[in-house]
DNA sequence: AATGAATGAGGGTTCATTCAT
DNA sequence: TATGAATGAACCCTCATTCAT
């Protein structure tokens, strides 16, 4: 019918709506989540949510969306100024762990409700996740060409590889009690990634 | 009130619903699907599910636990006999990649739907999952003191880093048009894994 | 989705939601009644109305189909016996008014709850309505012939005519007090209706 | 609270959120509008509705009124200057329906939106509709004195079918296909009105 | 054991109305 | 007077679960 809700009016009553819904989805998870619920934790009416977001689903997608397209902004700027392809795979570590482990809520969000059903995760992956993959990709190829990192590698899978280790500590930090700190894995897989299991032969 | 639900009476119509309910799940996301739904499919009647499974969630659970479980026996089962760890690290990837690769159904339900909520996913990791990260582990270790792989390596990190890399792949096939294998990607994650990114040094 | 409700177990069930939903309808209007309402006066509960309905639109299209249904069998069966066309018109008015001003809650449900809006009223004038003002119409043909009334009459606007004054004397009757009987109206109109206002010039 | 709402101010805003209300009602059903449907379209702001109209039943009530006090106005004005009964009813006749078939969407509210419940039915019968049909009457009685119309006639009753008759007309004519002009049933209705369906005896 | 009709709690969403500006 | 963002009560319908047969 009417064109997409969005921010009609107030930002504050859009980011108050999306903090409350992250916190609420993190501690509820999203389908056992009321939209009274994130209304209350707003301090907003329950209608109010609908004049900033479509629906319920809006609200989840909206969360991803916006933190996606703050955190490949943040890390196009990042990059920009760096040259060593190794450093810049450390860095994309370092804000995507830092990030998620700044905010619990947010990860929970992130490495646990997103992934709800296909439905979403389609839609997620064919857009922002998949330029997020781009942009390790890129690094991956620029570390070639440098001759930083192995001609043979296949960059597409080693940054899917790259990724699924990253998504794999969020996850586990989540599902841990938490007694360590996000961003200090960040070394030991960026260090696991390059080098690899085997001792370097030149060791020998 | 009643006893556990069980499987003893007829093993047949357990399977049949446990079977619908992997293909239900994975067509309609686990939210998503009716109980009714799954009855249908495993040609019982709605509270015949109910003679079976305790409640919709223990379908849920029961799918993954039971997929776990034959899992982690059929890999103890093939890495008895073998002794080199590389080899051992290309099974236990097989065997997950080759699983799930053969029947999308329950690789959907496993990369997608059982990541519904903490709920789930606490009860999961505190046991199945972790016992299964334990068993890659040991392959770590072994190949530690086999001097196959580096001795400074945090073996419990690299275990997840594999997993992750393994669940990347999985969930990546899933959410592409499929037009590849799944097992096509054991060899090269493998590759990576245990080489690294980085030219070999003996190399230059 | 599925097959149309209807009756799937219980007429009983059926017959009583039916006559609940007639009386609700008719204390507080389709609109501003519940579906809870009906529920609860039918003695069953609210999901069980789904069981038997499509939804609460259903329940009203229900209540005019089976009362026109009967009352055009009823009209049909009585009327095969009869000769007399001005007789035939009598029954008509009679068991229209009779029925109605035997259940005062039928006949609000008639006389205002299904003229909601368009929706309903072209559904129902296109098919059971058209079919009653069709066996009007065959009498006042049939009178033709039998040259009891005029030839030069167009039956088709004759029978909207008598189908209108049936019509207003029902909606009279309930929205005045109702210090009268419907049926004593029935007389007075098919009278006025053969003979009109005007006085017979073999009088003069 | 406040005073009731007025149409002083702007009589233009006033009888554009009518016409509005008139065209929408008519367009989708009066539940089914939303008085922002009839803000947009009057070019107003939802709020500017209720400095006009106390809330949206009054809108329609307020339909309702102003036509009929125009009705009744312009009918004892033209009755004013004709003596002969049968053309007074010819006249009321014509006026109903032109009225009408000029313009559809008030007809619709008045043969379809006006009859949404008993609440609304009662309130109105019990005022205009009775003063409308009470003008009828009159003519009718005039015409007793007269001797053009038959004594022994049930005025009170007549008036009603007369009126049904009217009311037939314009329903039937917005549910068909309007392939014709309801004006052009004004003459048809009132000869069979006067002349009844019995061939004049005198003809005999 | 198996059935499936019946249950009824639960929630996303709409929209008439208000009121601060 | 006019606005339109905000409100929050209201409700249809779904569906997991039960239980009489």
């Amino acid at each position: 019918m009417s064109a997409r809700p969005s921010t009609r009016r107030s930002p504050d009553k859009y980011n108050a709506i999306l903090r409350a819904a992250t916190k609420i989805f993190a501690r509820k998870g999203f389908f056992n989540s009321k939209v009274a619920d994130v209304a209350r934790e707003a301090n907003v009416a329950d209608g109010t949510v609908y004049l900033y977001f479509k629906n319920k689903d809006d609200i989840l997608i909206s969360i991803f969306n916006r933190t996606m397209e703050d955190a490949i902004a943040t890390g196009r700027h990042a990059l920009a100024v760096m040259s060593d392809p190794i450093a810049k795979l450390r860095q994309v570590a370092y804000l995507h762990l830092e990030r998620l482990g700044r905010d619990r809520n947010l990860a929970v969000v992130f490495q646990v409700e997103l992934r709800q059903s296909t439905k979403f995760m389609e839609q997620f992956s064919t857009t922002k996740l998949a330029e997020y993959l781009d942009m390790i990709r890129k690094i991956l190829e620029e570390g070639q060409r440098a001759g930083v990192f192995r001609t043979k590698l296949d960059t597409k899978m080693a940054a899917k590889v790259f990724f699924g280790a990253l998504d794999e500590m969020a996850t586990n930090w989540i599902l841990s009690r938490r007694t360590y700190r996000l961003v200090s894995t960040v070394d030991p897989v960026v260090e696991l990634f390059c080098t690899g299991l085997c001792p370097d032969r030149a060791e020998a």
